[in-house]
DNA sequence: TGGTACCAAGCAAGCGTTCGGTCAAGAGCG
DNA sequence: CGCTCTTGACCGAACGCTTGCTTGGTACCA
C-alpha cells in the first residue's frame, strides 16, 4: 500500500494532494486538515514539510506561471504571423491548464486573498506580461489587417483571456477532450458562430 | 444622515448592503460581522431580521434566477428568429447581470457550497432550463443554416453562458460601459475577430 | 546516535449563531 | 390627557465549533 517515497518526492507528492483539493473547493475552503488526511496523516505533521498554508498555495501558483509564461514567450519569438501567435498561445496555455488545473482554480476563487499579500506580488506582475502579449499581438494583426479594425484590443484581450481560462474549471463532466475545447474555441474566436 | 426608513424597506436595505459585500469577496468570504459593521449595527442584531446568513443569500440567489428566467422566456417567445433570440438573450441577461452582481459572483465562488445544499436545488433547476434554451436555439440556427452545420451546440453553449457571465467579475476598472461589451461581445460572437 | 517523519494534544483567533436585557415609539384605554 | 402594555430594533456577551498553527514527545532508520 504505502511505497516508500524518495526523501525529497514526499514533499511534492503532498504538494499534488492539496492541489488535487484546491482545483475541487478552492485554496481558502480547503483545510489543512482535509489535506492532511488525503495524505494519511495528521494535520500538525503537514508542517514538518511546509511552514503554511500559504507556501503550499505559493509553490502550486509560482509553478503554474513559469509555465505560462514560458509558453507565451515562446509562441511570440518563433512565429511572425500574429494569427499563428495567438493560435500558439491558445495552445500552450489549454496544454498547461490542464496540468495546473488548481492553480487556475485558486486564481478564479482566491484571487481577492492571494493578489492582496506581498508575498504574492508575482501574481500582478505575471498578469501584467500576459496582457501586454496579448494586446502587441491583437494590434499587430489589426494592422497587417488580419483582424477587425474596429477591435477593442483591451477589452477583446479580457474576454479571449477569460474565455481561455474557462473551460477549466468544467470538472463536473468530462465530456470534451482538450482537443474538442481548443478547436471550439479557435473557430468561435476566429470565425464566431455564423455560417 | 440616518434617515428613518420604513419598517420593511429596512429589510431590504440590509439585503443591498451585505449583497455589495458579497459581490466583492463573495458569500463564504464575507463574515457577518462585516455585514453588520456596514449596516452600523452588531453582528448579533442580524438575526432579527433574518434566521440565518444562508436565507440573505437564498433571497438575493433567488431573486436574480428569477429575473434571468423571465428574460430568457421572453426572448424566445418573442421572436421567430434564432439569431435575434440569442441577441435579445444577451442583451437581457446583461441587464440583469449588471443589476444582480452580488447572485453571480457568488454563484462563480460559491457554486460548490450553495449547489450541495437542499435548500438551493432551484439553482441547478434553473442552469437547466437556461442550457436548454441556449441548445435550442443554437440547433435552430444550424438548421436554418445561420450557424455552421458543425457547431457542438452544448460545447458553444457552455463557452458563451460563460463568457456572457464574465465581464460581471469585471469590478477593478470601470474601463468600459455595458453597451460597450455587448457591443464586443455580440462581434466576437458573431463575426470573430477576423476582418 | 542523530535526524527524519510522524503522533497526540492543544492554543488563540475567528466563525455563525443564540440569548437575556434595554429602550424608544406607538396602541389601547380610562 | 395620562397611564399602561406591547412591540420592533438593537446591544452586550457569550456559546460551540472550526480554523491554521505550535509544541513536546516518540518510533524508526541510517
Amino acid at each position: 500500500m504505502t511505497q516508500s517515497k524518495s526523501p525529497s518526492e514526499r514533499r511534492a507528492h503532498l504538494v499534488q494532494l492539496a492541489g488535487d483539493l484546491f482545483a475541487e473547493k478552492g485554496f481558502r475552503a480547503t483545510t489543512v486538515r482535509e489535506i492532511a488526511d488525503a495524505a494519511g496523516i495528521l494535520s500538525g505533521s503537514l508542517y514538518h514539510h511546509f511552514d503554511s498554508k500559504e507556501s503550499i498555495g505559493d509553490e502550486i501558483l509560482s509553478a503554474f506561471l513559469e509555465d505560462v509564461l514560458t509558453g507565451y514567450r515562446e509562441a511570440v519569438r518563433d512565429t511572425a504571423d500574429p494569427r499563428t501567435a495567438i493560435e500558439q498561445i491558445v495552445r500552450s496555455s489549454t496544454a498547461n491548464l490542464s496540468r495546473h488545473r488548481a492553480a487556475l482554480t485558486m486564481l478564479q476563487n482566491d484571487w481577492n486573498y492571494f493578489s492582496g499579500q506581498p508575498r504574492f506580488a508575482y501574481l500582478r506582475t505575471a498578469m501584467k506580461e500576459i496582457e501586454q502579449t496579448w494586446i502587441e499581438q491583437l494590434e499587430r494583426g489589426k494592422q497587417t489587417g488580419q483582424f477587425r479594425a474596429d477591435l477593442d484590443t483591451r477589452l477583446t484581450y479580457r474576454l479571449l483571456r477569460d474565455i481561455l481560462w474557462l473551460p477549466t474549471s468544467w470538472r463536473s463532466s468530462a465530456t470534451w477532450s482538450t482537443d474538442q475545447i481548443i478547436e471550439g474555441l479557435l473557430r468561435l474566436l476566429f470565425d464566431g458562430i455564423r455560417a
